[in-house]
DNA sequence: TTGTAAGCGTTATCAG
DNA sequence: CTGATAACGCTTACAA
């Protein structure tokens, strides 16, 4: 008993060496203010009583710092684990973020009908990375007003954000489909849904009344369909953004009479899928049927997939750079796209 | 001017509706604690003067909890993501997390060589996942001292911890090879280092001399060099934990007179590899050469590979309960591994 | 059911 | 170069 069981702190320190709070704070924030030996002797009594370093809550309440970026996901952190593309994005920004000192912090984003998500609102961070929109705006307007730093992959007035064309990436992939000479075309789309796979001819509006599609996907369709004037261009939806969703979505389309020469999948993960479907039909894709995926995946490359390349990693680091500095110039930033081609994409079979 | 620009707090919603700053914030986090029309009244109020709920900085600094756990990353946070074991881990411990209404907080371990990470030392945590024990344990200890929770996928006498039995792996691995007569077989482990690729027979203390095995690498290729009593095993290091490395790797072993009849890859990212490497050889996994990896992740399950299954998944949720919830009364738990055969392997050729 | 007062550990400000 | 003092926004005893 009388065991004392306190906290190390600053005033621990202080009292030990007679000096004052400021100057042990001053230590570890602002060297420059204060003499090396005095320093030093601080340091070293601070690993003598085991003290390791302010602690963090007390240095975000006073100087509103956390060096955490929060990475927003859309639905369950499970779906964003199994998207390539999410992961390599956080790759570069956590790449980046590390840089100046600050961690990532990862955040799920509420489901639409969730009432008011605490965790999101409550979380201690100098920024915020933001996907695809999702529908609830809410808590990033609360986060907003904290004077956390909004950063977003998609175009936004008020924000800072890092995206790629869209609409050029689908028009790369229509002109090389209409050079081949294909006429019969289908999409895999994403749709976020739990209804069985769907197809349709494509219109613009019929896309949006099947599904709410992101920005991203319209572009996509949008930029495609205007360098393939007159094509059959079907629209198949997939369940989800996974390989097996495609794989179905697919199947669909594949699986009928006139079937179409080439398939273009909206993101690499679909289009990986694809080239299952196609496969156990027998089918070789780039001969029999051309295969087009988005983004540009080791997975799919590795393959020899068609893909439209964007850096994602790059885009994660940008990202990562606008989130911790304030004072980085350019803060909306367009990031090129390129047309890989590879064996999966070839001449429209004449049939 | 004269503009008020100061923040919405506690305070301002106390004054604006004559109540104290506690019950604001009991209507917070203590509901039962005061009247359902009061409470309604002060979040509709919040709304109005847009309040966005308790600061968490305010909250960690005198409750000292903030609802966040730290998954620190060996290494590169970009290694991390690189591999789908680390990928399905997060994925689970985020799940399990997310249940608790916490989030994750991604920190990447400081290399052997740095002083002190402050990153890691500062974080405001509950509790951190460590992975494979890596050389500098101070900021584990520290951060313990703080009364942070550490839990582990391998056992360790003082923390909680989820892990599998590797030994028991490698010998599943093992007896299954000596049951198809196998006896020239090679080993594929992560190496962690610039060097070449590197090749030699191995004894437990060739392997130990070659390189600074994780516990994880000991324990499973002593597993199955116990079950493969008087088989050639040679080991061959690759540069990290990729497909890539595994590639590489495979190729020093398989470009000689008397080849292998089998490779284990202590992972399966690195059996990918070794399949990449055999029929860019002209190879058929499972005819001319049998394959095995462990962790059983779905692209090389998709591929037909032989692996030690291993929940990874909720090996994640595990971690993650036992890092939110204290009382969750089985603390050191292994879990079950499982040898699933598919195409990979198959009778050692003669010849 | 509600209020009062103290203090969590740090940093900003200003004075020596 | 160093120090005293006052917040930062919140929760927790305890008191009413």
């Amino acid at each position: 008993m009388g065991e004392k069981l306190t906290a190390v702190t600053m005033k621990t320190l202080a009292n030990k060496l007679g000096v004052s709070v400021t100057t042990v704070s001053n230590a570890y924030s602002k060297p420059d203010r204060l003499s090396s030996e005095l320093r030093d002797q601080i340091l070293a009594t601070a690993k003598d009583l085991g003290y390791c370093g302010p602690s963090a809550a007390g240095r975000a309440l006073r100087s509103g710092k956390t060096d955490v970026c929060g990475f927003l996901f859309r639905g369950g952190i499970s779906s964003a684990f199994s998207d390539p593309y999410s992961i390599m994005l956080l790759a570069g920004l956590s790449e980046a973020v590390e840089v100046y000192g600050a961690s990532v912090l990862l955040l799920r984003a509420p489901a639409a009908d969730e009432e008011d998500n605490q965790v999101v609102r409550r979380a201690a961070i100098d920024a915020l990375v933001v996907g695809p929109t999702y529908g609830q705006e809410s808590e990033i307007e609360a986060l907003r007003q904290r004077g956390v730093r909004i950063v977003r992959t998609e175009p936004s007035p008020e924000d800072d954000w890092v995206t790629i064309n869209d609409a050029k990436a689908g028009r790369l992939v229509g002109k090389h489909l209409a050079q081949l000479g294909h006429h019969r075309i289908a999409v895999i789309a994403p749709a976020d849904t739990d209804e069985d796979v769907d197809v349709f001819d494509y219109s613009p509006d019929r896309l949006d009344s099947r599904i709410t599609p992101q920005p991203w996907e319209t572009e996509r369709v949008r930029g495609l369909w205007e360098k393939l004037p007159g094509a059959h261009l079907q629209v198949a939806l997939a369940r989800d953004c996974t390989r097996q969703a495609g794989r179905e979505a697919a199947a669909a389309v594949l699986d009928v009479q006139d079937r179409p020469t080439a398939i273009v999948a909206l993101s690499d993960v679909l289009a990986l899928g694809v080239w299952d479907a196609a496969s156990e039909r027998g089918l070789t894709p780039g001969r029999d049927i051309s295969i087009v995926g988005f983004d540009d995946i080791p997975d799919a490359a590795f393959l020899g997939m068609t893909s439209v390349h964007q850096p994602i990693t790059d885009k994660g680091r940008l990202i990562g750079r606008l989130a911790m500095d304030p004072d980085y110039p350019q803060r909306q930033i367009t990031l090129p796209v390129e047309l890989i081609v590879r064996s999966s994409t070839g001449p429209a079979p004449k049939n």
